[in-house]
DNA sequence: CAATTCCCGAGTGGATTAGTCGGGTATAAG
DNA sequence: CTTATACCCGACTAATCCACTCGGGAATTG
């Protein structure tokens, strides 16, 4: 009868976004980064990640350049772009309710447990929402994993070797 | 505690079961609540939450009582029953990520976030465990919701008619 | 020009969801 | 004892969704 209704929206969707956006975030000082760059450095597919950034460029995260030298850019400081705008860009909502937010879960009226996944939604909201591009690329853990994967493939965060700094 | 953290999912899957567990918690002083009146109290289909209570009893939150007069109750004190049991009781499929328990999500290394949704499933986790299905009873929302629905199909939370309190 | 890179829509295989169906088995009431 | 109730169980299914592919295009650089 209701079977309409999604998941609140964590998947591996968001969380590539979210990794190819630091990725981005990390190597952006050398210039825009290739699509192909992130595929190969965080084995996500190429044609799904020209899908994931559609979406972030529809919701005016990232800036693409074509051609030679081109790749992608944020459109913003890394300090201005929250992990949740990211997971919104890309999986529409982060909802945990099976009604959207508005109470008509159940013929038309709220069912018992609207309220709580109403409040599980903002506590995940607020959470995601805290945490910045910026914010991430400081963790520890964070610099360790990207030391390690650009010395396996060869790329430099600090402004290195030239690929054309625009 | 055991050791492991678990990522959860949030599906309609868990909606329903903390939804029935409520009407249950809310109902049980009347004696066993069948599903009968769950699935049409909730409007959810009958066989599906056989499924789920299926879960719920072999998780040891409920406990079934077959014969006329039969139902389930819970099997302990509502304030012991956290949201976050019920939710793993029903979609114990723990491992949907592509970083399993451990950080081997990218050719056996961790990926960039794995970090981040270690943080944010504990987060998840601490909410939901933090609530009980008997504070939940207690939230006035909720009351208002469970009067309305009783009302509209003839239920009586306080111990009303005399459905054998054994 | 050709190469590179972003851009776009349509399609696909596999997994999961939400739900059905058709049987049981224990128990209480008559 | 019989019957109705209600839990119990496993197999099946239509629809949906996710992660991903495919095939083409359009802008930009050398």
């Amino acid at each position: 009868m209701e079977g309409v209704r999604k998941t609140m929206r964590l998947t591996t969707k968001g969380r590539y976004a979210v990794t190819a956006m630091m990725d981005l975030a990390i190597h952006e000082v050398a210039g825009p980064v290739t699509l192909t760059d992130i595929a190969s450095s965080q084995n996500i597919s190429l044609s799904y990640l020209e899908q994931l950034f559609a979406n972030l460029r529809r919701a005016g995260l990232v800036k693409g350049m074509r051609g030679p030298g081109g790749g992608y850019r944020l459109a913003c400081p890394a300090a201005d772009i929250s992990i949740a705008k990211i997971i919104v860009a890309v999986d529409d909502k982060v909802d945990a309710t099976r009604c959207g937010g508005k109470g008509d879960c159940q013929d038309g009226e709220p069912c018992l447990t609207h309220e709580l996944w109403v409040d599980l939604s903002r506590q995940l909201y607020e959470f995601l929402d805290g945490i910045s591009l910026g914010d991430l690329t400081q963790w520890p853990c964070v610099q360790d994993v990207a030391a390690r994967q650009d010395a396996r493939d060869g790329r430099h965060v600090a402004a290195g070797r030239g690929a054309n700094p625009n």
